[in-house]
DNA sequence: CAACCGTGGTA
DNA sequence: TTACCAAGGTT
């Protein structure tokens, strides 16, 4: 059997969370900040920047004017700030290239930078509505197990995954837009990674999983994050130095943020290069586009 | 494809 | 406490 869409949008309809990007009055550049912040960024803590953001930079061509500086202090710490970057050239293509309107298209969506296959189809399903295989960690554990029974996604697969969720979709845009984001507030409030809550899913009854008799997850070991002691630790550490200053620091400064010398510099070096830090006429240290 | 890129909450 | 996890993208 296949999945019960009819069951899951029944359920989305009654549990879904009211998340600002998802209201109506919403607007697809609305809808594109909030999946930019919400890769590997918990919701909780994507939500009070979400409004920041949108307050201060309502359209592209508003983000895009401010100085980078300033998009990552505002970005503050959600991590992964070469997102804001990111954004923030999206911005500008999109506020130069396209008349400041957020681009339907998905193949338009992809050539901007930090778009990638995921977050270009959540924005044309999400923002515009439109039938399209939208993919995210939260989907590909539903269908590991709604579908493959399998306890978990395996490594990902771009093109496996987006037919297999494409099988899914109703053949509308509107309803298949909807079961996208359906889909994914499954995985994330009742199919999920760790004491999934089956007692409140709508498609228990079909569940391949659930039919296997749960086994564990049997493919291949998923690899540890570490980050104590990672170079994307001290990168942190050294950006939240110059985040914490109004003016250019000494190297000094940076030099308190972290003992191991040898790692620091390197990661001084690698900020430097990611336009994350840039470095003075006078050779102190600041964020980029703050002190020309 | 695997490694790398931040940060904080939770079990 | 350590380990896992969170609406991925780029190289």
């Amino acid at each position: 059997m296949s999945v019960d869409t009819d069951a899951v949008l029944d359920w989305f309809a009654d549990a879904a969370r009211d998340l600002p990007w998802r209201r109506p009055e919403c607007t697809p550049w609305g809808v594109l900040v909030s999946e930019i912040m919400l890769q590997q960024t918990p919701v909780a803590r994507v939500e009070p920047i979400w409004h920041e953001w949108l307050t201060r930079w309502p359209k592209p061509s508003a983000l895009a004017a401010a100085a980078q500086g300033k998009v990552l202090r505002a970005w503050g710490k959600l991590g992964y700030p070469r997102r804001a970057l990111r954004l923030h050239a999206a911005a500008e293509a999109i506020a130069t290239e396209h008349g400041d309107v957020v681009p339907s298209d998905v193949d338009t969506l992809l050539a901007l930078p930090g778009i990638g296959a995921y977050t270009a189809r959540a924005v044309a399903a999400f923002g515009y509505g439109k039938r399209c295989p939208v993919v995210d960690t939260n989907v590909r554990r539903v269908v590991a197990r709604a579908v493959h029974g399998a306890g978990d996604a395996g490594p990902a697969s771009n093109t496996r995954d987006m037919s297999d969720v494409d099988a899914l979709l109703p053949a509308a845009d509107e309803p298949a837009a909807r079961l996208s984001a359906a889909l994914m507030e499954l995985g994330a409030l009742v199919c999920t990674a760790r004491n999934p809550r089956c007692v409140d899913c709508p498609i228990v009854a079909d569940c391949a999983w659930q039919r296997a008799g749960r086994p564990e997850y049997s493919g291949p070991a998923k690899p540890v994050q570490r980050f104590a002691g990672t170079d994307r630790q001290v990168r942190g550490l050294l950006l939240d130095v110059l985040r914490g200053t109004a003016e250019p620091v000494p190297k000094a400064r940076l030099d308190t943020a972290w003992s191991d010398a040898g790692q620091r510099d390197k990661c001084l070096d690698s900020l430097l290069v990611d336009g994350l830090v840039e470095q003075t006429a006078d050779g102190r240290f600041a964020l980029p586009g703050e002190h020309a």
